[in-house]
DNA sequence: AATCTAGTTGAGACTTAGTCTCAAGAAAGA
DNA sequence: TCTTTCTTGAGACTAAGTCTCAACTAGATT
């Protein structure tokens, strides 16, 4: 079944409305791995000029309050948005030069969270682990100028 | 020594030049665990009123590129910064009803890090670490209304 | 100490990303 | 069909941050 079905149903069962308006926020989202608000804005005025910013944004809202959409802090650039829906959970490796994401599992992390927090006596609720660095390619690539990024920390360098 | 005196000697020894407004600005900083722009402007501006909003953010930003200061993108709110000179590397468990940061040290996560990246062919520059959930305080108070906070992803929550 | 000059500053316009308001319009139940 | 409630478009508004530029100043040079 498609993916977009889905998620129409998952939010039908919840009793949301579904406009035309959100349906197609919806079949836009679900065709991006990762996307920013502005992105989705664009993506989906470019084929219907009469949606609002507005109701992208409240849609965005909508679908993350309902836990189908996740938001993502990478560094540098506004949020990046995720649809998570029916979708296993994964942490993120970035490359800071050319862009590319990849997802992956840790188990092992996981547990260890869990240790952690117990140590502090929290119920832990949620998490982020995102790593930076240099795919292969990039590695090789003798960057034409200065990226836009910050430089890094002294101490967030790993040897 | 003082904190301020050791970045100071630092910014000084890389030839940057130490106005009266950064020595400020570093000396608020550094009397922070952790501070918004906003706030960091607003403090330093209640002292000397003089100062622009512009020069805090560009000496943060000068903060920022030569590692003095890190900076973290908690959920929901705007980035928040920390004076990380000369401390050790550390991670972060935060509590999402009141707010209390907890800074702690996984080593094995550091180690698994390494292992993910090589996985995927990468070199490993910097990674965020993040842990939310309730503190032992919060987990027992009946929160009088809801939190700002978006709702939590089903997937996100933790068995 | 006086001079020089590149780097820094204050002021405020500008940008980006996102929120809010409200009248008009549309979905779903009666 | 009517009614109620929710959603929408339009655009004003806000928050956070960036940029420009003439005036100023730290620190090097004389």
């Amino acid at each position: 079944m498609k993916r977009f079905v889905e998620v129409e149903q998952f939010l039908k069962a919840r009793g949301i409305r579904l406009t035309g308006e959100r349906q197609l926020i919806v079949r836009r989202a679900v065709s991006y791995l990762h996307f920013t608000a502005e992105e989705l804005v664009k993506d989906v005025r470019t084929i219907d000029p009469t949606v609002a910013r507005g109701t992208v944004y409240r849609t965005l809202g909508l679908l993350h309050r309902t836990g189908v959409v996740e938001k993502h802090d990478f560094r540098y650039g506004p949020p990046n948005y995720e649809v998570t829906f029916a979708k296993a959970h994964h942490d993120h490796l970035m490359c800071i030069q050319c862009g590319e994401i990849i997802e992956f599992q840790e188990p092992r992390v996981e547990h260890i969270q869990e240790q952690v927090v117990k140590r502090y006596g929290y119920q832990l609720l949620s998490h982020t682990h995102k790593l930076y660095g240099l795919c292969q390619k990039c590695r090789h690539v003798n960057p034409k100028r200065a990226s836009k990024a910050p430089m890094l920390h002294v101490e967030e360098i790993v040897a």
